[in-house]
DNA sequence: GCCATTCTTGGTTATTTTGCCAAATAATAA
DNA sequence: TTATTATTTGGCAAAATAACCAAGAATGGC
């Protein structure tokens, strides 16, 4: 990591990492419907609790997700209602097949 | 990986994952001002010209980026003119300090 | 108190990613 | 042709990531 980044990139990146996983993205288009606690999520995506629990601290520390505790259960959900937005801004930034066609086009 | 995602979503996974480097961000948005030959860009970020050209190989294959020779040269920009957008949205969707402060905002 | 449940954390191993060097390819100039 | 410059590709070592298991912490029920 040669590059000297600014504070604002440094953060994007972090974001981007985040949600750029399968189980991750998974986790975090099922919450644009509403909270959800931590064992749905584990029948959701089928992998080990733990490595869940990982993926959702991820998601967390990037600043996507909030938690809270009720009960035994913590209840997860997303930290800004655009994450739709969001996905429809990534679907337009590639939205051209990926072999390089060599045509530029107009989005969003 | 044992999540079963949609074509969709591998797609946007594979999108996220290539903007998800400080180096392949900074490649991106340099090219909002146009485009520029693969030795511009190594020398904006420093690394090695094989590395960089990895780097512009992954964003070629994400869709993220076209390319074009000309003479000794190979021109990258962008495929689309909505990442400037695309940034914005990044930017809101962790718009909150990363710790958790169980707070909900509207953004977007 | 003790036990069951939910979730997180630590540790380990396997896989993937990163970044460099060296070599190969392509275009142009001499 | 040979040399030069720009870029890509192959290979390798180091670093980061992922996913499991086991153990720990917190809560609620008995």
């Amino acid at each position: 990591m040669t590059v000297l980044s600014t504070p604002a990139s440094a953060k994007r990146v972090a974001v981007l990492k985040a949600l750029a996983h399968p189980s991750r993205l998974l986790i975090t288009e099922a919450l644009m419907s509403g909270e959800l606690c931590v064992c749905d999520l584990r029948d959701l995506v089928g992998d080990d609790v733990s490595t869940v629990s990982k993926h959702l601290s991820i998601l967390r520390s990037a600043g996507v997700l909030t938690c809270e505790k009720r009960g035994l259960n913590v209840y997860y959900s997303l930290v800004c209602d655009c994450f739709g937005e969001f996905l429809r801004c990534v679907d337009q930034v590639c939205a051209l097949p990926p072999v390089q066609p060599s045509v530029k086009i107009n989005c969003c």
